[in-house]
DNA sequence: TTTAAGTTGTTAATAAAATAACAATTAATT
DNA sequence: AATTAATTGTTATTTTATTAACAACTTAAA
């Protein structure tokens, strides 16, 4: 049996995803640049830092709307600015977090997600050993306090760290609530309608490639 | 300026990386269909699981080896041990872990790593708070121990889970003890002699998808 | 003022990955 | 025993991403 790969119900789904997944990297780099009061950095310069083609940075650049100056490069400050607003960093976009463990924890706790736009506002768990808990100012509530929770609050995503079992109904559970957006930390895969935006992270997957280049 | 990518020095790298991250996913679903007493899978039931297309199920279960039977499918059993194997999942690869904050603890707490080959075997800081504190049975210790340790120890792979400022020298650390593979949980690109292998895994990458995705 | 060199930005070529088409096989059904 | 349908596995095509080539520009140097 063949099914057609899900596609962006969007007109124009126009940036490539590597291109967008390649952008925070360049951030980074430019705010070290930025901190040492450096002005001005040409694609080449991007590009051996992260040991790639300049052509390719500066496609990926050009995708932002920014423009350079021949013989000089990209104004550093405007350059973080530009993509900070291009990837809607500059935004607060909240989030509820499902699954309190380790990961769960973790992610509420890291500080480096604020400053990129998003902004977990509660962990919801089914251990009483967890719930009540507060985690870098985030409450931790029972996931049935969540089901009774008013539909009119402006949380489009949603969280899943769960154990990988839970990881479907976690899903359903959301997605009946009117969650727009699920990023799923297990390895499972999650079936939801196909206006819902999944994002899997699956830290497997890296050590996968790890494993293998080290052992071939 | 360009510069060519940084090509494995191997002879060939046969297989593709998409493959290879997509067999964590599959080796996950196929574990809830062997805990379901499922015998038997079609490479179109695993596409549809994940809404992907058949062929390329099949091309990438033909990578590993596996061989399926027309009209029946995969055994599922051994095509999770197959999958196990030819990912190194089945054997344990030690790792020292740099940056004992929230995400480095949250590894180090993390049971289900064991579970696909890495067994971290001890964690670095220079905050006092944390040094020799034991978590999920792996002792901290200062980083200037580990400048001291024997480079006779048969460990290959270091993570960095340090704040990005301290990527580059954490990794040069790691490089002059005679690591061989670095996994980078920092956004910051770090620069190492070419027989080194770095995997980068950026959330802020996954992020930013997600973000487009929802206001596009 | 002219020339040279560095850089952007665009267009063309190549490489890689995904999808489609199809041949071969075989279990199940008639 | 013959036929049908499901499925693997391979080859061809298309799409996507990357790399190469090059034209245009502009700053700095001669």
């Amino acid at each position: 049996m063949r099914i057609k790969s899900a596609k962006n119900s969007d007109t124009a789904s126009q940036i490539p995803e590597p291109t967008l997944r390649r952008l925070p990297g360049y951030l980074s780099f430019l705010k070290s640049l930025n901190a040492n009061a450096i002005e001005y950095v040409s694609s080449g310069q991007i590009a051996s830092n992260f040991k790639m083609d300049s052509t390719l940075v500066t496609k990926d650049l050009a995708y932002t709307g920014i423009k350079g100056r021949t013989k000089i490069g990209y104004n550093v400050e405007s350059l973080i600015e530009t993509i900070v607003r291009f990837l809607d960093f500059h935004k607060t976009e909240k989030a509820f977090l499902f699954g309190v463990g380790n990961l769960g924890k973790a992610l509420l706790k890291y500080q480096g997600l604020r400053n990129y736009g998003l902004d977990i506002v509660a962990g919801f768990d089914n251990d009483s050993a967890v719930i009540n808990s507060v985690h870098n100012g985030i409450k931790v509530y029972h996931t049935d306090e969540f089901r009774d929770l008013s539909r009119k609050i402006d949380v489009r995503l949603g969280i899943i760290t769960t154990p990988d079992t839970k990881a479907q109904e976690t899903a359903d559970l959301m997605v009946a609530w009117g969650i727009k957006a699920i990023w799923n930390f297990t390895p499972q895969s999650i079936k939801v309608p196909d206006n819902i935006i999944v994002e899997n992270t699956s830290v497997y997957s890296d050590l996968a490639v790890i494993l293998n280049r080290l052992n071939n």
